[in-house]
DNA sequence: TATTCGCATGGGCAATTACTCATATTGTAG
DNA sequence: CTACAATATGAGTAATTGCCCATGCGAATA
């Protein structure tokens, strides 16, 4: 009954959604149409908004923006940058970010031959995941770069492999193991279990990975997510660490604190830029240290930024 | 100076309807972020709509017309069939069947696999083609199904390959030749022409064809614009003839009329159903005939269509 | 240099859209 | 059957948007 009814909502709203976005009708012409009140068509409007049923993309290159990701791609010698606009006073929305991480998703999840996709974890990745059209693609494999097990054992939310194989139907591949172990040894035995061996293996072979970029401010997703304590937080801060991506900390020169959380954690080693894609998803002035970091090091090779990112980064 | 005027202006433009669409601000926010008036803001609004700088789509399978398409696939053994919403009060504007053209050559272009598309004529193609993004695809090749000389000597206006060949960087073929010879003899005289051969020959290898259905009522497009005259329609009318693809005529059965008109249409011969998708794009109540007769005859084996016409199709 | 033309700009106003709140309806549990 | 909760609806109102017009700026032309 309610699945009818929602199913019936959305309906309703996809086709408010078309006659006002694509035929250009005004929201009483709809009302009229589709036999409802004025107020209920806006609604309807809406939530064909809210609900992502109609999805808007822009298509023009802007010139300042392609001109920063050519920059960018010379300067770090990077082989996918995307630089999206920014909204200038909406410094802390993912959202034009997401959406480039989306498109690319779909762009490489509709090609025909069959690949293994890595994914990391994150807000970004998550918004990314939670923009695109669900797809059918039982070609690829989907394979998550990271634990999946938050501190108090339940399912760590901004693991993303769980919403991407709600959304497409691909073989995915969490990592049931934590995100950090106790201690490098556990992380020994965790990863010598038969199905964690299996799927690090199929991580390896990954030919495209999406990764988030985390900040270690005093804000650091890793802290405030309960990973770490703050004391470790302040530590790896110490040992100079700017950033962190599938949870291997590294400073400021892009090379991996020795020792402390990097021995804990749970995540294959990080993916070969030899022979794989990998492209880091982030922006904001908080993650540009952590980023130029990244870059400058090639522990990725892929970019996907804003427009005011790009900037300081190249200042 | 005009060059980079308009550019200039296109990027303010797309990043208005960036902020606009996407990011969800006012125009009187964007009006501040942009550094200018509120009234300009709402002008690089509009302009990112009308200059399709910003593309919306609708990305929920509405029931019905799903429920319409699976009916009309099994119905007629088709191959591919789209049916999108109608705007009821609007029945005579191409949109939607035009964007959903768009999308299915966008989505064939971008493929990396070569191949041979074949196109025809008509206003609903040249409005789909209108609605494409511009893409980099040398690998295919984009074959007219038609000639491209009006009656008059003029380029016929709605031919498409030229407008395809602006659009995708893709080797396009037209047919140098009129739409219809003046005699059969005429036509074979065409046929046998070096430059014609060849390109009739790439047409026969066409593996997906986009062709519009144009009706033989009193408002006939062959007949509106020129090609044949009133007497030349009445007879083919009177010869039981209900609609039209590539110039070629066709009664309530689908099957052509002998003689007459088709004596001297000048386009190849009607691409192949056995070997190749032949996707019909039309909407419109009078069009309905037309395009019965051509789905139960098979003379396409694909369709997109709207909503309205679907289930007049099935009436 | 003066004139005219084209076009961008911003004010003002009408139309349209979004939101708030009170009320009605529907479904559900006791 | 009643009461309750959740949700949907409609009225009223504030905010936003779209459009027309008067004004001004700059370029092309005589």
């Amino acid at each position: 009954m309610r699945q009818d009814g929602t199913r019936n909502k959305h309906d309703d709203a996809a086709r408010a959604g078309w006659l006002y976005y694509v035929a250009g009708n005004t929201q009483d012409e709809i009302a009229a149409k589709l036999g409802v009140s004025r107020q209920t068509a806006q609604r309807l409007v809406s939530l064909a908004m809210s609900e992502k049923l109609i999805k808007v993309r822009l298509d023009h290159p802007i010139a300042s923006c392609l001109a920063l990701a050519s920059e960018l791609r010379s300067r770090f010698a990077l082989d996918l940058v995307e630089v999206v606009p920014s909204d200038p006073g909406n410094p802390d929305t993912t959202l034009g970010v997401a959406d480039a991480v989306a498109a690319e998703l779909e762009r490489l999840l509709s090609a025909p031959e069959p690949r293994i996709i890595g994914v990391g974890t994150g807000r970004t990745l998550k918004a990314a995941v939670e923009a695109m059209s669900p797809i059918d693609c039982p070609q690829h494999k989907i394979v998550s770069l990271t634990g999946n097990i938050a501190p108090d054992g339940s399912a760590a939310f901004y693991n993303v492999i769980f919403s991407i194989a709600d959304k497409v139907s691909a073989p995915s591949f969490p990592m049931p193991m934590p995100v950090l172990a106790s201690s490098a040894s556990e992380r020994e035995l965790l990863h010598q279990q038969v199905g964690i061996e299996r799927t690090l293996a199929l991580a390896a072979q990954a030919s495209v990975s999406f990764v988030g970029i985390g900040d270690l401010g005093p804000k650091a997703p890793l802290y405030m997510d309960g990973f770490i304590t703050q004391d470790e937080l302040k530590l790896a801060q110490k040992a100079g660490a700017v950033g962190e991506m599938l949870g291997w900390t590294f400073n400021a020169d892009g090379v991996l604190i020795q020792g402390m959380i990097n021995d804990r954690v749970a995540s294959p080693p990080f993916p070969s830029r030899e022979t794989s894609l990998v492209v880091a998803a982030a922006k904001g002035a908080n993650k540009v240290d952590a980023i130029r970091a990244a870059v400058r090091r090639r522990l990725v090779n892929g970019l996907i930024t804003d427009e005011e990112t790009a900037q300081a980064l190249l200042a």
